[in-house]
DNA sequence: CAGTGGTCTAGACCACGCT
DNA sequence: GCGTGGTCTAGACCACTGT
């Protein structure tokens, strides 16, 4: 094979020729034994130091083969205990029943995609504070900027597993008093659309922009994701009789571990 | 704070306490002079020797730092000549009005957010075939494994820039002999839907499942992709009558050019 | 405690893009 | 040729996770 030249290229001491990078070529070593299952999902791969002696090179080398794999989402690693190929992960399905009130929900056989929502695993670390409206914000609640308004900004896990970032905006006016300001009462039953109609406000219409994108540090923390996984973004405003009620500036969630789902009826075709 | 004694550890070798890594910090101090504007989009940052001069630490640390803002997208090297903030793109934004006939599109001021559907600079190479259907196409189009389908592969440009790869599937016997089914009539005026209609299918309902991750090398060719940039990814399946008359098993999106709008109405919450 | 990864240094030489 | 980033070495010490 030619990978026998290869291998020969690591007993060498320095010189080898650039035409792969060696941390290249260990990377793609890792990765054949990884996709091939010599390396189960799961379960560690060697340490930095046992592979600097197997292919005789620093550890700097070494470390920069991983960062291939980890930008690739094939492996993580955890501080203090190794390097892992990386588990697959269950998929979290969000569509359009999120919004209902209550109704029957059932995961999707073909693609083991689950919804959690009301089922008692799903946690909410919940943060309110009240701020000043930016100009953006302000101009789409038509509203002076300035004004007060209740942030609200929750981290939602499910199994003890972060899922989604979130932090949204209420016009102070409309929840001050009321139990939607709150924060004891996370998570909310019926999420946000049951809450605005316990205050009268009856829900017309929610729109929501998606985006993705690489996650920033914060969040890849925030979200234990894996080098190399994109976070999926969902820009929410939700509408009461034309007018803005809530805007959620952005919804964080794993690409790694959730898709959107949405429908489009046949009036809007 | 209870780490003064550790504090003053670090200081006796290094003048910076560690509570942050260096080259977070100097990622931060980056990222912020890039966000801010001080370092405009598309223009260079400063060399990585001089970055070691400017904060008096090893080279190694300086590239750590980039590495973190590559990794967010935020730059992009080219060997030999510099690390570039990465320019902003004009961003396509896809609304559930893409499904409608033919409508006013008016851009978004507040993002620069812009459609442009039928609006003569979007160019779609095509290619179509016939395919047999794999199990979950045919479970999707409730027929016998092996049915012929026919498959239409597209990739759409806006000014010559790729924008989209669609993979779509639709059973041969509504399609054969009919315009549609002619490659050469690409691209569709009015889209699939409206293709659809003109055979006297009357589209329904649209469900679109969004997901996100990191392209693969193929994707990252096709549509031009910088290193960092993740795809958006949208598998449609298209209703008439509560039957499947097509199915886009992916849409591949580049994220940092397009977004997807939805709309959810009243009597769906 | 031992073993893992995380951070950092101070060098070296190579490959690429420009002028 | 010069300045850029790309690759690599050989060490050091810190921080975290286990026993």
């Amino acid at each position: 094979m030619a990978d026998e030249s290869t291998a020969d290229r690591y007993r060498e001491r320095v010189p080898a020729p650039h035409r792969q990078p060696r941390y290249r070529a260990i990377a793609d070593e890792l990765r054949r034994r990884i996709t091939a299952g010599a390396i189960p999902a799961g379960a560690l791969i060697p340490s930095e130091s046992s592979l600097t002696a197997e292919f005789r090179v620093a550890r700097g080398t070494i470390r920069e083969a991983i960062n291939v794999l980890r930008a690739e989402g094939l492996v993580m690693t955890e501080h203090g205990r190794g390097t892992y190929a990386r588990p697959n992960l269950p998929v979290r399905r969000l569509g359009p029943e999120r919004y209902m009130s209550q109704r029957q929900q059932d995961g999707d056989e073909t693609t083991g995609a689950r919804s959690f929502r009301n089922s008692g695993v799903e946690q909410v670390n919940a943060e309110y504070q009240e701020v000043a409206a930016t100009p953006e914000l302000a101009e789409m609640f038509e509203v002076e900027p300035g004004t007060v308004l209740l942030q609200r900004r929750l981290l939602t896990s499910v199994y003890g597993v972060p899922q989604q970032l979130t932090t949204a905006y209420y016009l102070l006016d409309t929840v001050a008093g009321t139990p939607v300001a709150d924060p004891n009462r996370e998570p909310w039953p019926g999420g946000h659309v049951a809450q605005l109609q316990s205050l009268g406000i009856l829900v017309t219409k929610i729109r929501e922009v998606v985006q993705a994108r690489m996650p920033t540090i914060d969040e890849a923390e925030a979200l234990r994701l894996p080098a190399g996984v994109p976070v999926l973004i969902a820009n929410r405003r939700t509408y009461a009789d034309g007018r803005t009620v809530e805007v959620a500036t952005s919804m964080v969630f794993p690409a790694d571990r959730a898709e959107l789902e949405y429908e489009i009826p046949a009036d809007l075709t």
